[in-house]
DNA sequence: CGATTCCTTGAGGCATCTCAAGGCAAGTGG
DNA sequence: CCACTTGCCTTGAGATGCCTCAAGGAATCG
């Protein structure tokens, strides 16, 4: 058995130009730490491995890679070689639509895995852009499929990464499709509280890495919208906010329908 | 090593009560023709694979199971333990959202495969309902995995399949972020014609199994919205419109930006 | 034949978008 | 150090696309 022979469909080995700066991986700019010591372990791939699983992982010696806020892991229509987990900083996923509009699809923080979408066809579909100087992991699908034949549990745990990766979007989607701006900015400050919760930081009090536009791209609404809505929030008591600090966030408020509250 | 004890992570090999009725497998109504010998086999989970792939896939032996239109095959939160496989006939995939409302998230026809949102939790996160009467593949997912590290090819191929969803996820979440209503009907029609075409039927003329309502819930517009919609292509002649039964799709009319057309 | 379901069409309301103006903070060059 | 630019955010006012509410028609079914 050959799982690397099958790893890419489109672009397996080959190294091709990229529109970007040459990859990580082909500088080795600095070994990564390793896995089974990686402060994200609990929340990135080593996460749902049986014990021991992530020294398998560490054999791997994924490099890391730095990017500065402003630039590109990878572009959309880049042949796909590397996942790409983020270590520190944050970044925004955005796709080109057929008539040419860009948006914003997910935002990364530290322990997520970005580049699931591009096994499909073997090239990306979308742009990963770090919001801030950023630094991930770099790592070669062709390793990770080949050592997923050999390690038990790491082809569920990759299966499941995917498949919550589908389950995020079905929640964008219910979002986009069925909530009004208030519901939708509520959503989006209670999903950053919980990942900021889950990675050792006030849930209630913190940075937000992107633009009003970037948000109002990610929620389908305008950018003075997005301000409007801060706006109002803020008038209501449910939050404090001075440009991207965000705090005193009243979580059970803003988890509650709109009617429901006290106005 | 063995991958069938780490299938599923909530509820591996426990049978449980279904809401619904008890699953097709476990009443054995009939096996599956072969994979290999199946109509679908290209569009389906053989379609990736190596050649003799498919006869690897033969050896499961699925099981089918009639669906009735209404019924479901799964529901939002049911123990996962099978991914199905439409033969015949059409579903839609609904999901709750937070505040309690029914939203599509999915329609299917035959050779798609239903289920894959199910591998992060072990359970469930939409509800499959039959539009007609129709068949289903129902594939074990443990013998899969199972089958997945002897099979070359077949990791990709179930890789594939979920990054092609991921994907799918993406062009929605764009229709519904920045698209109007004319554009979002005429994506959806264009994407049905696509898929009728793919099976062997007529790309301009074809009937939708699903309601004006559920074409609204998967779009996110009103029922209202899509029949005047509707109306308004024909009024157009960019189609014909009859409830269910659309016909001379103008698919490059539909296909460009609604200022571009001659009014 | 009545009940039910689904679709179509109309009229009015409203949430959000569009367009516009101005403020604030950070960066840049004289 | 200050004038100027630039990027980002906020707020207002008016326009509009879609939703809501309502009525009626057509097909299906018991």
């Amino acid at each position: 058995m050959h799982p690397a022979q099958n790893a890419v469909t489109v672009q397996p080995l080959v190294f091709v130009p990229s529109t970007g700066p040459a990859p990580g991986a082909t500088q080795h700019p600095a070994p990564a730490p390793a896995c089974s010591t990686c402060r994200h372990k609990d929340l990135c791939l080593p996460g749902g491995l049986p014990p021991g699983g992530a020294q398998d992982l560490d054999r791997l010696m994924f490099s890391r890679r730095r990017v500065r806020r402003g630039e590109s892991v990878f572009r959309e229509g880049d042949a796909f070689r590397f996942l790409h987990a983020v270590r520190t900083g944050s970044f925004k996923c955005t796709a080109t639509s057929t008539d040419g509009g860009q948006q914003v699809t997910a935002f990364r923080v530290a322990g997520e895995v970005m580049g699931f979408d591009a096994l499909a066809r073997g090239r990306h579909t979308t742009t990963a852009t770090a919001l801030e100087d950023a630094e991930v992991c770099v790592i070669p699908y062709t390793q990770l499929l080949a050592l997923s034949a050999r390690s038990p549990g790491l082809p569920q745990v990759l299966s499941s990464l995917m498949s919550r990766e589908i389950v995020r979007e079905h929640h964008l989607m219910m979002l986009l499709g069925s909530m009004n701006a208030e519901e939708r900015l509520a959503a989006f400050l209670l999903n950053m509280s919980r990942r900021m919760q889950a990675r050792g930081f006030s849930a209630t009090d913190f940075h937000l890495r992107m633009s009003r536009a970037e948000i109002g791209s990610y929620l389908g609404l305008t950018l003075e919208t997005v301000s409007r809505t801060f706006s109002g929030f803020q008038h209501h008591g449910l939050l404090h906010v001075d440009k991207k600090h965000v705090r005193d966030l009243d979580l059970d408020g803003l988890g509650s329908p709109v009617g429901a509250r006290e106005h």
